[in-house]
DNA sequence: CAGTATCCTGGGGGATACTG
DNA sequence: CAGTATCCCCCAGGATACTG
């Protein structure tokens, strides 16, 4: 037999489907914009909530997210120019296990801190 | 005011402490190990898992989830030695928001994918 | 079996300047 | 306001070889 069953295929293979799309919107400022766009946004308002990301990477983050179905592009008529951000439905569904990541996160971030600190301590030794 | 309530301070600042948090442990890597890691497994039966990835990187994903609490080793007296890999109560904690995320991208995965196409033929025009 | 040790490369992302 | 356009740097991670 070529693939017995007490020697499993690997699960996470290379070309798993899930390993591109998570790089495209679970990646580091993804994270975040999703996160913020609980409602409609702005570009700078956007900019604003994540102090410390770039013109340049917030742009390329929000055409990544637009591209895999996460956002919606709106230009508004004003003057100037007035663009705005919002989640469409497949975003929504997708924040919501998401957001439950980000704040199982936020509840454990201190048990986390120490362990790395316990982790250290020892290999220190 | 020096910072008044229609000028909310960002909600994702610089130092946000679920930032370097989930670099470490919500990686490329870290996420397949996390997930196979359903039961104890030894090093080389994780590698066989994750086809694709240098023992290298795998061991480098290894000490890391082992330095924030997520994972424990514990050396098995075999002839050769061998080690073997299990998750921690809060890894297993952090596991359940985790696999739903997980698995929501599996469920979606092929919608995205259409989105992708979508908007490439758009941009296409 | 479960790792180190080296070397090397691509691209994510920061800094900065410019524009419709 | 909401972006491009450049330049540059760092390091995650791949390839490969060696070992207690």
């Amino acid at each position: 037999m070529a693939t017995p069953l007490d020697r499993p295929q690997p699960r996470f293979y290379v070309n798993c489907p899930t390993r591109p799309i998570l790089d495209q919107i679970a990646d580091k400022w993804s994270m975040m914009v999703m996160t913020v766009l609980e409602e409609p946004t702005r570009f700078n308002e956007i900019k604003r909530q994540l102090e410390g990301v770039t013109q340049r990477v917030l742009t390329q983050t929000l055409r990544r997210l637009e591209r895999n179905g996460m956002i919606q592009r709106r230009i508004l008529e004003t003057t100037p120019v007035g663009v705005e951000y919002s989640l469409t439905p497949l975003g929504r569904s997708f924040r919501e296990p998401f957001v439950r990541l980000y704040e199982w996160t936020l509840e454990n971030s201190d048990e986390i801190t120490r362990m790395q600190a316990d982790y250290d301590a020892r290999s220190a030794g």
